[in-house]
DNA sequence: AGGACGCCTTTGGTTACTTCA
DNA sequence: GGTGAAGTAACCAAAGGCGTC
């Protein structure tokens, strides 16, 4: 059975649906019922049509008729949402019960699968933009503050920050400092030279500290969600 | 080699919403 | 102001290609 597509109405359906009586009209929302067609379930199997859901006829290669839009059912959604929760892959025993279960061929279940946890990527990968983006806001802050407190110190007519090598305690070229590649955190020594207070020399892996509150240097950072709390 | 499977991209149908006469 | 047609965007099932095992 075949219901030409006819797209100029939504009074009608507009497509072919294995099992359902060709003469079947919608009414629109606000006529007699008032059932909107997102209420519209139209997978809902007449009674005595259930296997034909099932029906092997929708593959139209080459010259076969148009493809047809299946849209899931609340139920079917929501039982393939909770079998998604327990697992994202199905095996075929999974799948074929499942498919079963929800009168569905196992391909569309597959299909499914597919999409949902392409959906799942997306919505992943928007949040871990998401986090970059506040991330890189973050920075720009530190970074904004770190450059005004080189102007004060500048200001103030002091050195610059003294890099002394953990080995032999001679100072180093500010260029020497490295970072530790997997928490990204400065791990060089540095002695800030300060006016009357003496030099305060902190190991600076993460935040140096001093007497005067205008001179702390934080170096690095501490990047948030650092799977491990000590380097 | 080839079959099964998953991922990625694209296609096409449906729906909700907006605009305009 | 209410109404219906046309346009548009978003969503999503499905198809098809490709890589991997």
């Amino acid at each position: 059975m075949a219901i030409l597509p006819n797209t100029s109405t939504c009074l009608e359906l507009t497509m072919s649906i294995p099992g359902l009586p060709s003469s079947l009209s919608i009414p629109s929302p606000g006529e007699g019922g008032g059932v909107s067609m997102k209420d519209l379930d139209i997978n809902q199997i007449p009674s005595g049509g259930e296997e034909e859901c099932m029906e092997d006829d929708d593959e139209s290669p080459n010259g076969g008729p148009p493809r047809k839009k299946l849209r899931l059912t609340k139920e079917q959604s929501r039982l393939l949402e909770e079998s998604f929760r327990q697992n994202h892959t199905l095996n075929p025993k999974q799948k074929e019960v499942l498919a079963m279960q929800l009168k569905l061929k196992p391909r569309q279940v597959e299909v499914w699968f597919q999409n949902r946890r392409a959906r799942s990527k997306l919505k992943q990968t928007e949040m871990e933009c998401e986090y970059l983006k506040r991330w890189f806001g973050s920075l720009s802050e530190q970074n904004r503050r770190l450059q005004k407190e080189v102007e004060e110190l500048r200001a103030m007519k002091v050195g610059p920050p003294t890099v002394l090598s953990p080995h032999n305690c001679e100072p180093l070229p500010a260029s020497t400092l490295t970072m530790c590649p997997r928490c990204e955190r400065v791990t060089a020594t540095i002695a800030v030279q300060q006016d009357r207070a003496g030099p305060t020399t902190t190991t600076a892996t993460g935040t140096t500290t001093s007497a005067n509150p205008t001179l702390s240097a934080k170096v690095g950072f501490v990047r948030p969600r650092h799977p491990s709390a000590a380097c």
